[in-house]
Order: structure tokens, then C-alpha cells, then sequence
DNA sequence: GTAACCGGTTTACTTTTATAAAGTGGTTTC
DNA sequence: GAAACCACTTTATAAAAGTAAACCGGTTAC
């Protein structure tokens, strides 16, 4: 019976604090959206597509309490609001990475199977 | 107005893809029973705790299906059913080892921001 | 003055996800 | 033969997540 190291609980919590923190259906579309480069709501929208007003919304004001995203009004007419990636928030790129790296391996096993 | 790369659709297919795969609420905590050593039905219960025989049994289902985990029968009395982690599901070890450390830093963030 | 854009919020609804508890068919233990 | 374990499935319900569409106050363009 071979053993691997095993994830303590502090580990386990932080890894439900992350999977939390990505969870949304359109957060790491938004965070991809401004690792380009900032935007406003509507831009925001446009750019990713599909998604309604109150959803996107939603899924800012929590990027913005978990301080990934700032949120930035300007006093001109009608007001401008810019959204943008923190330095912090650049800080999910590897694990977004990870991801994306798996992800295509992934599908390409797929791909593979239904030749 | 500083570019940075952007990902392609195909990047995004993969990251929905690897999301999709990772989302559930038990899934990662099986895996990571898993990554200890095999083991039975009725263990990876009580090992995680507070799940329920429907959830792990769908969750379990699904992790097969994408041929993560693996489910063996033996013709015992009463029979015995062993779940392991394929080496293919290893694979994702590098992903759930970042999201821990970003996880990590997180908290880590967070507490000093209580003090 | 009316249509359209801005950055949202509100309402009403559907879908998905998760829970708790009981049941199933078989087996072993006492 | 009663209780308990195994690996589940079924039923019924509740909570969470997501959607579509209308609405809001304000501003500009025609």
C-alpha cells in the first residue's frame, strides 16, 4: 500500500477558499477579460457576451470585495466607471495557467478517444 | 494603455473545461483522499465526513466518466468496490498544488488584514 | 421630444446543486 | 432471527445559482 503525502486541513481550507474565490460562471471570463487591459461595465459586457447586466454585476462586486478587482467612477456626464485587474488579482494567473495547461491536455485526450 | 496577451477562445475552452471538471462540491476533497491511497466506498464516506451516499456516488460517477477515477468490483460477499485515482487524474496535482498555494497566500493576506 | 447610451437594479422565474432520510438486496455475526 | 455492514438508489425538499426582461435616473445626439 503505497502512501502519498497527504494535504493537511490547512491545506484543504485553502484550497476551498480558492476554488471559492474562482467559482462564478463568468468570474474568470471577467479576469481574463481585464488582464488585457481595463474596462467599463458595458465594454465588459460586450466583451465577453452573454452574460446579463445583473450577473455581471454580481460577479464584480465580488471580485472587488476579494480585492482582485478595482472599481474606479468618474465624475464626467454620464459617469464613467472603470474596472480593473489589482496586482493582487495578477497574482491568479499561474493557477489560471495551471489550468489552462491542463485543460488543453485534457481535450486533447478527448479529441484522441473519438478518432 | 499597456497590452498584455490575451487568451485565445481555445484557451478558454480549456479553462471551462478544466472548471468544469474540478466544480462540484466533493470532487477535490475525493481526489484528495484518493491521492493518499485507495480506497472503498464506505472509507472515502467517513474520510471526508458529512457527505452524503448520493453525493459521493454522483460525484464518484462523474470523476469516472472523465476517467479520473477508476472503479473495481471484486466478487466478494458482501462485495467489495474499490475507487483509486488513475494516473491520469494525478495529472491534475500540479493545478490543485497551485490553487493550495494560492490559497495559501491568501489566507495569509486575509489575517493580516484582521490584525 | 424621442431614441439611444451609461451603469446599473429589480422582479419573476427556471435550473442546478445539495441535503436528509429511508429503502434495497445481499451477507455476515451472534 | 435480529442487528449491522456493504454499496448504493430513491424520494422528497430546500437552497443556491443563473436567466430574461423590464425599469431607473441621468446625458447626449438628432
Amino acid at each position: 500500500m503505497e502512501h502519498k503525502k497527504k494535504l493537511h486541513s490547512k491545506d484543504m481550507l485553502a484550497l476551498w477558499d480558492a476554488m471559492d474565490i474562482l467559482n462564478g460562471k463568468w468570474k474568470i471570463a471577467i479576469m481574463c477579460s481585464l488582464n488585457e487591459n481595463k474596462k467599463r461595465f458595458k465594454e465588459l459586457q460586450r466583451d465577453i457576451g452573454r452574460v446579463t447586466g445583473k450577473m455581471l454585476s454580481k460577479e464584480l462586486k465580488e471580485l472587488e470585495m476579494n480585492e482582485l478587482v478595482t472599481r474606479t467612477v468618474f465624475n464626467t456626464k454620464p459617469v464613467t466607471v472603470e474596472y480593473e485587474l489589482t496586482s493582487y488579482g495578477e497574482t491568479l494567473e499561474h493557477v489560471i495557467l495551471e489550468l489552462v495547461n491542463w485543460g488543453l491536455k485534457h481535450r486533447k485526450r478527448i479529441l484522441r478517444k473519438q478518432k
